[in-house]
DNA sequence: CTGAAAGCGCTTACAG
DNA sequence: CTGAAAGCGCTTACAG
C-alpha cells in the first residue's frame, strides 16, 4: 500500500508538507500544492484511517446502535441518519441488540474502542446501568425514542399520537375499545401510549375492562394471539374497536379477526402506529400515525454532528406526527 | 484514556505482556495473567482498534455495500450476514449507494481506507470499471445477487426461480401472461428472470406481444404505472396473469387491478419474488419466490470469514428458493 | 512556506 | 516466562 511517505518521496517534500496538502491545514505554496495532488490522483493514494484516528482521536464514524435491523422502523431511522451523515463523509457501524439490554451496554462501550465520534442509540428501554454507560464514554451520544436523563433525547410524542387516536375512535362512537401493549420497561411504547388510552378514556367517561388489555411483544404474530385472548376473555362485552400500539401487532390482529370473519371496520374497528408499507397495502387499509422516522434518523444525526462541532444542543427535541386516517375504522 | 501503559504499570509488568495476556499469544504466567486480568476488569480497559488495526492491518470490521437500506431483501441480509459475523466479534460498516453505481466503486476504495478486513457487496449490476476495482483493493470481496467474473458470488438462482413461476401460470391455463422486469444493467433481475420468461413461454408454444412487457425499476409505484400502461396498449389481447419480477412491483400492479375492478385471481393472476411481509398480508396473498435471503446473509458472512482465514472458496455458490403458492393465482 | 521530531496505542520479532 | 525496542501511518507543535 502507498503511504504517505512514499507521496512525499515522489513529490520531494516531506511528509508533513503532503499532510497539509491532504488536509488543507497551514499554507503549502500552490506549486507543491499541485505537484502534491497530481501524485495522490495518479498513485490513487488514501490516507490509512486508522494511523489517523489514532492520532486525531476522531475516525469519521458514526456507531448506531438499534435494536432490530429487521424492522422498517429503524430501517427508515439509519436511512435518514446515512442520508445527514454521508452528506459530510461519515460512516455508519451498525450494531444490532436483538433487544438484549445487556448488547445495548456492551455496544456502547465497544463502540468507543472503535474509536467512533458519537453514537445514536435507538433507545427500547431506560435503566440506570445504561444512563451510567452513557455517561462514562465521553464521546456524544444521541437517543431516539427514548428520553434517557442527561442525554440528548429525540421522541416522539407518543403520548399525544397515542391519546389523539383514542379521541378519534371515541368521537366515531366506539365506547369499548380494547388495547394492545408491550411491556412497560419501554417507557415510551410501552408506556406513554398506554397512558394517554387509559386517560382519554377516563376523561371521557368510559370505562375500561381488564379483559380488554393485552400486552404483545412487537410481532405480528403476537398482536394475533392477543386479539384472540381479548375476544375471549371478554365474550358479552365484547370491544368494538382496538387500539395496537405499533402496525405490526394491529395487522396480526386483524388477521385474526379476518380469520373469524369479523367485519373491519364495522364489527371491530383497528389502529396502528407506525405507517408501515403494510398498513398501507393490507386491505382494509390501516388507520395508523406516522412518526415521519427518517427525518426522526436525519435530525438525530444533524444533532450529533451539532455536538461534535461543540455546540450546545437542548437535552430534549420533540418530534411531530401526523394521522392518517384509513378504512380500517 | 486507559491504555496498555497504564496497564502494565498497574500491573508492574511490561506492555510486552499485558498484550501477551489480553491476546492470549505467547506465555504468559498464570499469576502475571491473573494480575493483568484483574485490572483490566477493575479499569474496564478497553484496547484501541485504531491502533490495534495500524499495526496488525486488520480491524476486525467487515464493510457492506447495499443498494438500499429500505428494502427487505437488503435488510434481511444484512441480517444474516450481522448475524454470523457477531459470533465472531466483527462489526459493520455500512454502506448505501442509493443504485448509484459511481458510489459502488468509491465506497469499495474507501472501505479499503478504512482497513476493513473484507466486504460484501450486495451487487445490482455488473461492469468493468467495478470489477478492476475490487481486483485492485486486495483484501477479500464477496458478491451477493450477482455473478462477478472473477469475484466470489453467492447467487440466488434466477433462471430457474422465474422460469417454475412461468410454468406454473402455464400450467393453469394461462396463455397470455404479462411481464414488468427491470433494466438489463441488473443481470440477475433484469436479464435472467426475463430470460427464463420468455425461454418457458417459447417451450410451451405460446407467443409473446411485445405489449404485455412492462420495464419497472423495483419500487410499487412502478408496478402500478406499468400494469396501466400494458393494460392500455393491450385492449383486444389483454393477458390473463401477470408475472412481476419483485413482490414490490407485483403489489403496484395489484393496486391498480383492485382500483380498476379486477378480480384476482380470476381475471388476472399475478405472480412476484421476493416473499416480502407485504406479500404475505395482502388480499389476496401474493404467489411468489421466497430466496431465503437472511441465509444468503449468513452464507455470505460465512464464505467471507473462511476467506479471512485463507481457505480457498469456490468462485461461485447457488442458492436454493422456494415457491410459495398463494392466492393470488 | 517547509521540515525534523515526537508521539498516538498497539504488536511482534529478538534477546535473555 | 518476560522485556526493550522498533515500527505501523499519520498529525502537530515547534523551529526556521
Amino acid at each position: 500500500m502507498t503511504t504517505i511517505n512514499d507521496i512525499a518521496q515522489m513529490a520531494k517534500v516531506s511528509r508533513t508538507t503532503v499532510s497539509r496538502a491532504l488536509n488543507n491545514s497551514g499554507y503549502v505554496s500552490e506549486d507543491v500544492r499541485k505537484r502534491i495532488m497530481k501524485i495522490v490522483e495518479e498513485t490513487g493514494y488514501m490516507p490509512s484511517q486508522s494511523a489517523k484516528s489514532l492520532r486525531t482521536k476522531r475516525s469519521g464514524v458514526i456507531g448506531i446502535i438499534l435494536p432490530r435491523l429487521s424492522t422498517e422502523t429503524s430501517t427508515r431511522v439509519v436511512n435518514g441518519i446515512n442520508e445527514e451523515l454521508a452528506k459530510e463523509g461519515f460512516q455508519i457501524l451498525l450494531t444490532d441488540t436483538e433487544l438484549n439490554k445487556q448488547k445495548e451496554i456492551e455496544y456502547i462501550r465497544l463502540l468507543k474502542t472503535r474509536h467512533v465520534d458519537g453514537i445514536i442509540l435507538l433507545a427500547t428501554n431506560v435503566n440506570e446501568e445504561l444512563i451510567k454507560a452513557i455517561h462514562n464514554i465521553d464521546i456524544p451520544v444521541l437517543a431516539i425514542g427514548q428520553e434517557l436523563p442527561g442525554v440528548p433525547s429525540l421522541v416522539y410524542d407518543d403520548y399525544h399520537a397515542a391519546a389523539d387516536l383514542t379521541n378519534m375512535l371515541i368521537h366515531k362512537g366506539h365506547e369499548r375499545i380494547a388495547f394492545i401493549g408491550v411491556t412497560h420497561d419501554d417507557p415510551s411504547v410501552g408506556g406513554l401510549r398506554e397512558q394517554a388510552y387509559r386517560d382519554k378514556m377516563k376523561v371521557n367517561g368510559l370505562e375500561i375492562q381488564e379483559t380488554w388489555i393485552g400486552q404483545g411483544d412487537f410481532s405480528i404474530e403476537s398482536g394475533y394471539e392477543q386479539m384472540k385472548s381479548i375476544l375471549k376473555r371478554s365474550k358479552g362485552q365484547e370491544p368494538t374497536a382496538l387500539f395496537a400500539v405499533t402496525d405490526r401487532m394491529a395487522i396480526g390482529a386483524m388477521e385474526y379477526l379476518k380469520e373469524q370473519g369479523y367485519t373491519i371496520p364495522e364489527e371491530m374497528a383497528v389502529v396502528g402506529i407506525g405507517a408501515s408499507a403494510l398498513s398501507k397495502y393490507i386491505t382494509p387499509s390501516l388507520t395508523t400515525i406516522d412518526y415521519h422516522n427518517k427525518d426522526a434518523g436525519k435530525k438525530a444525526a444533524e444533532l450529533l454532528l451539532r455536538q461534535l462541532k461543540n455546540e450546545k444542543i437542548d437535552k430534549k427535541f420533540e418530534l411531530t406526527y401526523r394521522l392518517i386516517m384509513r378504512n380500517s375504522v
